[in-house]
DNA sequence: GTGAAAGCGCTAACAT
DNA sequence: ATGTTAGCGCTTTCAC
């Protein structure tokens, strides 16, 4: 067993209250000769400090509650990490726990996290869930900050893609391309990400005069399937699109797969280009021309806003939307860029 | 800010000994009146027990400490999962922390992690590591347990993925489907990983009377493309095989690749099957079939050895490898099962 | 420059 | 059936 404060003490002659002054550092002035003996017997003895007798005498935990919606989602593991890679510098750790979706088990966490008195709580929502007051009001003055959707009443709180602007950048790389019958397959229409990038698409159709065809807005469901159909329909088009611009990188690979079994070649006959940069847009045939999230941005970002939070630092209205980042594939016909 | 025990005890006119009786049930008899009024209090005052003064006072935490060595693994997730739900119901916390596949983090972890006073520490482990004694001394007698890596001088702390016996389902599959020249491409020779799904192979190669051609082993190094060049060689033998058991999806994704580059057809000319059941296993055509990792009922069996441990429950030799599944999809000929 | 002592919120042994 | 009290290991105010 690691040994206590007092046991140093005796060992080195001298009270606790040296002992922690010298061991935490902090400006209290100490003879050097003491700070190097305590220093050198503490480092002997194996000394490491307990951070629950810690937590309860100051009140802070430096701890702080990660609720993730689904752990295994693609971008959790990266938004973690950007959480805990920018807590850690300010010298907090984290606890994570994964929430499987399931709301009650929030809740639940969010009372956990409580009881040991962590310092802040991030959520990570990236699914569909009523965020009406019931959260907020649980986690009552903690510090907080919600990543993946942007309430209002919170706004310097809250961490969100850019999806518009993403799906401004697909598009416009399209467009650039020379494209000006560009289609779009959405997501499914209540999510706030197929919404966002459909934005996008349309500010971008309008902006640089491409055709504004509504039949060129398909309806798809996020899946690979519904990504195929979609692509056989806008095939079947009495003026077919020259390059599709799908939601996410399902409907993408499924867009290629109907483009191909029409006879045609992705990308000199149809560009294709989709959102997410999962992992194997870099190995399917061809490879993805997609948008990348910005997870690991988005981990960072929200740590920051928490760090702010607890430091009370009046910096509010921090970016809210964090850009993603086109990566260019093989599958729009331009020179890859991955 | 929630009421301490202290705050309730005055309310109800009682001592915090009675106050703690009640909220803890433990077995200790309370008057009925006492109880249900002490009850209510709590309940009206929304009390929250301080698990950072609980634990001081107990020397214990109720948390587990869980080292992941990269979160973004395809496999972390779902581990991490079985891990914390098995926890859970136990009582137990888990705090999460991402070490990012570098070793010095690991040995920060722990430090970090006892420094917390966590009960156990779990490490998933799934990269080449030089596991001498170091990370163990290191943890000094908490309870541990080893994800991914078995330890002989520990192994009732150790679980890993029975891939020798997944080799093995995958290879019989291909045999009970008619298949006698069967090739194998293996992963980066020094990875466990590779070394035992070789052995399953050879086990299968060997009991079933299929050829024993050493030509048909060929080495990858995990990557699509040295599947691709594996397969590109196989194809060039005299004599070449029917079937490819690939080390892992990629390779396998390699594989079916190279085959239709051949001008040939999978299933049909060439059967092969995968290993891992990555997400885009079923989604690459032909769909892949391919063993499916045990992760999630590896972090149960772990969180289980875990608790053993902690309870001093004499249970060893538990589980070590857990056995996958295959998953039967298009690219073997056989009729699917998932 | 150092020490004494209070106390964070809780549990549990020991009274009564 | 309930109360008193002594810590768990640490930080920090107040003395000297």
């Amino acid at each position: 067993m690691t040994p206590t404060l007092v046991e140093i003490a005796d060992a080195a002659g001298v009270s606790v209250a040296t002992v922690s002054r010298v061991l935490n550092d902090n400006g209290h002035p100490v003879a050097e000769r003491t700070r190097s003996r305590i220093l050198a017997l503490a480092q002997q003895m194996g000394y490491e400090p307990n951070l629950v007798a810690r937590g309860l005498r100051k009140q802070q935990t430096y701890m702080v509650g990660v609720i993730v919606d689904r752990i295994s989602s693609p971008f959790a593991g990266a938004t973690v990490q950007g959480l805990q890679d920018r807590l850690k510098v300010a010298g907090y750790s984290t606890s994570m726990v994964n929430a499987n979706r399931d709301a009650d088990t929030v809740f639940e966490s969010i009372k956990e996290f409580s009881r040991r008195r962590v310092d802040g709580i991030i959520l990570l929502n990236s699914w569909l869930h009523p965020y009406n007051d019931d959260v907020l009001s649980s986690i009552d003055r903690k510090p907080f900050v919600l990543i993946n959707r942007i309430i209002e009443e919170i706004r310097h709180q809250c961490v969100a893609p850019g999806d518009e602007l993403g799906a401004q950048m697909a598009v416009s790389h399209l467009a650039n391309l020379g494209h000006r019958r560009i289609a779009y397959i959405n997501g499914l229409a209540d999510w706030l990400e197929a919404q966002n990038r459909l934005i996008g698409y349309q500010d971008v159709v309008n902006e640089s005069n491409l055709d504004a065809d509504p039949s060129l807005i398909q309806q798809g469901d996020w899946g690979v399937e519904s990504g195929y159909a979609a692509t056989q329909a806008l095939l079947a088009l009495d003026q077919p699109p020259t390059a599709i611009f799908a939601a996410n990188d399902l409907m993408a690979l499924g867009a290629i797969y109907a483009v191909h079994d029409a006879g045609l070649h992705v990308p000199h006959d149809m560009a294709i280009v989709g959102y997410d940069d999962r992992d194997f847009a870099g190995w399917v045939r061809p490879s993805l021309t997609t948008v990348c999230m910005p997870s690991y941005a988005m981990g960072e970002a929200a740590a920051q806003l928490l760090l702010n939070q607890i430091a009370e630092t009046q910096d509010p209205l921090n970016a809210t939307h964090i850009p993603g980042r086109l990566i260019v594939r093989e599958s729009c016909g331009a020179k890859s860029n991955a």
